[in-house]
DNA sequence: CCAAAAGTGTTAGTGATACACCCATGT
DNA sequence: ACATGGGTGTATCACTAACACTTTTGG
């Protein structure tokens, strides 16, 4: 049994059990596809807010760090894997679960279409991909997550390579300049986009073509990080 | 007494009490003085890493948000009040506290050297402004929460007006050209400067100008957000 | 040879950098 | 009159934005 004197030294260093929040992660997980971004949102089973749509996460577990947790979530609700993941803030206002007092990180995800299409096979009834122009109302504080990521992913898009991370490995310019297009919601001058990319000196040119059939072979790159 | 049904259903939504972590709040605390970028550190009165040097922090408290909890805190272990504060990044490696499980939601803040003076003479043996420069060994991982803050004020800097809080409402542009030359550790070119900060319509010129006694008076500015 | 997407250069404008001298004050 | 920091303009360079035609393929 412990002293009492370890007891007070320990009341005085952190608080007591049930005077602490649980601390949550919660995953904003983006994909292109259709044309549109998206995101990835679940159906909840318990209260609060059953059956309303929210963000995928869950309690954080002794002994994982917050990112094993993102991702440990993300597998377990999604079986999405190999994902680009990045905190995103942390949101811990005492009224954000009506219940109790939960502290949430949330991160922010990008996947490409190919891992897309793994994750769609494998689970179908209580996860689904929703386009950011047309979302359900969200439990908790969730619309302010999203909000907040889809502020930060187009940001990070002008200064960071994060859009790669929506492409499979071998991509051509054209697909690249949709993937900014599409996130950036506005079109962008052809020419323009490609001097700016190519000057980067972070696409490798391969040599190989993408036969999409009908149309003139395009060529295809990949993504090299500090060349 | 609660049902079964009840405590069933709380188990599932979330860890019982003793598996949660502790959470608290960290703050690094920047200001200018003596040319020199400083940050404010607090002696610790308490194990682990009694007395050893620490940043300012400690336990989020029920009912308040994290943004409360860090102006809390900066006011009762430093006296400090009236500062720009903003959220960082959450650390949760789970061995960050040799001890227990405490994960913390870093902030970083800035005060300018007019709330410096009152916070000195109100708190003087156990906190005191290191230069960054030359930083003693930090308890737990806060040497990596301080070196991620520089980084984060540094970028700020650049694209954003946070430099305006480490100065009293009315300054030089001089003086404001120091602070960026503090914090980027470069010097700048006056001209360029100036045509710079002015074209961006955030100053107000003010019909006062700063006697410092035996140069030429240089005019005050104030800060004006969204000219 | 037609339809459709791939691919390619030049010009104008805007913002960043480099650089040197006169001005106002107190002593 | 001098020492000291305050204050100002111009020329070059790099990056951004606007803009239209030719090429390659399958059908």
């Amino acid at each position: 049994m412990k002293s009492l004197k370890t007891l007070l030294e320990e009341q005085a260093y952190r608080p007591a059990p049930d005077e602490r929040p649980s601390v949550t992660v919660d995953i904003v997980l983006f994909t292109i596809s259709e044309g549109e971004l998206k995101l990835l949102l679940i159906k909840r089973r318990d209260e609060p807010f059953k059956a309303m749509w929210a963000i995928p996460g869950g309690f954080v577990r002794k002994g994982e760090t917050l990112d094993q947790a993102a991702l440990r979530e993300l597998r377990e609700e999604t079986n999405v894997s190999g994902v680009y993941l990045e905190q995103l803030y942390t949101f811990g206002d005492p009224e954000r679960d009506p219940r109790t007092w939960v502290i949430t990180v949330a991160y922010f995800a990008l996947v490409n279409s190919v891992n897309l299409q793994i994750k769609a096979e494998t689970d179908a009834i209580d996860a689904s991909w929703h386009s950011i122009n047309n979302l359900p109302t969200l439990a908790f504080d969730h619309r302010k997550i999203v909000d907040y990521a889809v502020w930060r992913l187009r940001n990070k898009l002008e200064y960071t390579t994060v859009g790669f991370q929506l492409l499979p490995e071998k991509f051509t310019l054209t697909e690249l300049q949709r993937v900014y297009e599409i996130i950036l919601d506005k079109t962008l001058d052809k020419r323009n986009f490609r001097k700016k990319i190519l000057s980067l000196s972070i696409l490798k040119e391969l040599n190989e073509t993408k036969m999409d059939g009908i149309h003139r072979p395009a060529k295809l790159y990949t993504f090299v990080e500090k060349l």
